[in-house]
DNA sequence: TTTTGAGTTGTTCGA
DNA sequence: GTCGAACAACTCAAA
């Protein structure tokens, strides 16, 4: 049997694997899709950091199947079916994918193992509900969570429970690369990591791999999760299960997680419903993937047509600013830093930088979509879009057009002490509460005794919020109707 | 069939 | 300082 993993690169509760382990021996494979072994590829969403993610969690993988998981770069309709022909397996196991490459890759695939009459077995392993299970009772695709929550909530089937890791797995050892002794099928020679040591860097924050994701589920369980539903809106708490990036190569799955969560005192009736609020946010999860799913072209299409004639502006300079974390406002910066620093942001935070770079910058959700594929370790196809065409006011839902975040009052409110911006932002780190979140209005003495120099050590507001308030206003005026 | 109310994440202004 | 209203338009489900 040949399993081929995709963005489901774990040994437990994988359907693929569990059947493909009942059937005999096992060959595993993972195909990155790329044109050739230059690290770049337009058929993944993975940017650069997603690809440093993916390096690491291959090496984890590849260790936990005792070094035979072979690794190829190029398209997966040819190494599949070639691997099945020499090794004569009769069978390929997989995983399915939703999204638009991973669908076509899928195509290509069945189509080619069908010319050999070799059977692919394709299971549902990384989504709660597939996107044709939960749908309006006309047939459509929901546009709006809540509804869609409830309905899967109501009328769709219980998610499966997990699956333990195949209890007896044999895995064919193929033989090495002779002479050089240089292993061809492993994980660097898809040269994943960038050229920069900022690959390094982010990643030291972090463990890559199945082990590593259950380590930091028992923390949230255990450390977050009783106060999730409140601590989860707080940048500087550890209040989040930071579990995006697992789910994004799939070390673990949302089974995985939605019942790990209900066996805990949180999620049982009458306590208070922690384990829910953390649900739901699975269950956003899922919504994003039946959006993409029923808009295939989403990563660059508005959801909503009218937006098509928005007035973007064009401006190279105010996008560098706004992807340093150089717009003059401390909680914006401070977000863009911790993505640069280490591969991740709050998602409080994340609405923050997306709605200054929409609406106060006025700049197309496209370049926060892209700069977010490029620095995020969790950038998934169908999160990603979803969430910047929500920012944009574009998405599937009629969101408010006045919804425009206050830089200002949003740190006032979500990191009252200001510990997440001193965090990320050091050299703020001296001036008082009241002015660290507007340094241009503390008095020459404030700023002198906590030893900013404005325009020298922190930068001076790239714009005023409410004349550009007032300007994105009237932008969504012009195109509303 | 039609109507009504609610909908992840908000801000400002004036009483 | 606190509170309610105003800021559109559309989707979906329940009444």
């Amino acid at each position: 049997m040949l399993m081929w993993f995709r963005a489901d690169l774990r040994l437990q509760d994988n359907p693929a694997l569990y059947a493909a382990a009942q059937q005999g021996r096992v060959l595993p494979v993972f195909v990155y899709p790329q044109a050739s072994n230059t690290g770049a590829s337009a058929l993944s969403y993975a940017g650069a950091a997603g690809q440093v993610w993916l390096h690491h969690s291959l090496g984890a993988l590849r260790q936990d199947l005792q070094g035979t998981l072979q690794v190829y770069g190029g398209d997966a309709a040819e190494i599949l079916p070639a691997l099945c022909r020499k090794y004569a397996l009769a069978a390929v196991y997989y995983n399915r994918s939703f999204t638009p490459t991973g669908l076509e890759e899928e195509r290509g695939v069945q189509q080619a193992l069908l010319h050999l009459r070799i059977s692919p077995h394709p299971y549902n392993a990384n989504y709660l509900w597939e996107p044709e299970q939960v749908t309006k009772k006309d047939g459509s695709a929901y546009r709006v969570f809540t509804p869609f929550y409830r309905n899967a909530l109501e009328h769709a089937e219980l998610p499966r429970h997990p699956l333990p890791a195949p209890d007896y797995l044999e895995l064919q050892q193929l033989e090495k690369t002779p002479a050089t002794g240089e292993d061809i099928t492993a994980p660097a020679q898809l040269n994943l990591l960038p050229h920069l040591s900022w690959g390094d860097k982010i990643a030291q924050h972090w463990e890559m791999g199945e082990d590593a994701a259950h380590a930091r589920l028992q923390e949230f369980i255990h450390s977050a999760l009783p106060d999730y539903s409140f601590a989860r809106d707080y940048p500087a708490r550890a209040g989040v299960s930071r579990l995006s990036m697992a789910l994004v190569w799939g070390e673990v799955s949302p089974h995985q997680l939605w019942y790990a969560v209900a066996r805990t005192p949180h999620t049982q009736p009458g306590a208070n419903a922690q384990g829910f609020q953390f649900r739901r946010q699975l269950g956003w999860r899922e919504f994003s993937c039946t959006q993409l799913y029923n808009n295939p072209d989403m990563r660059w299409r508005n959801l909503q047509p009218k937006f098509d004639k928005f007035p973007w502006r064009d401006d190279p300079v105010a996008l560098q600013r706004w992807q340093r974390g150089e717009t003059g406002y401390p909680i914006v910066d401070a977000g863009m830093r911790e993505l640069w620093e280490t591969g991740y942001m709050h998602n409080r935070v994340r609405m923050l930088v997306g709605s200054f770079l929409v609406k106060n910058l006025l700049l197309h959700w496209h370049h926060g979509e892209a700069w977010f594929r490029a620095c995020l370790f969790d950038a998934d196809y169908a999160n990603n879009c979803a969430g910047w065409q929500w920012v944009g006011g574009c998405g599937a839902d009629a969101a408010p057009y006045f919804r425009i975040f206050n830089p200002i009052t949003q740190a006032q409110k979500f990191d009252p002490h200001a510990e997440y911006v001193r965090r990320f932002i050091p050299s703020l780190r001296r001036l008082p509460d009241m002015y660290i979140f507007e340094p241009w209005k503390a008095p020459p003495k404030v700023l002198r005794q906590a030893g900013v120099a404005l325009g020298r050590d922190y930068p001076r507001p790239i714009v005023d919020l409410k004349a550009t308030r007032q300007r994105a206003l009237e932008a969504y005026a012009q195109i509303k109707g």
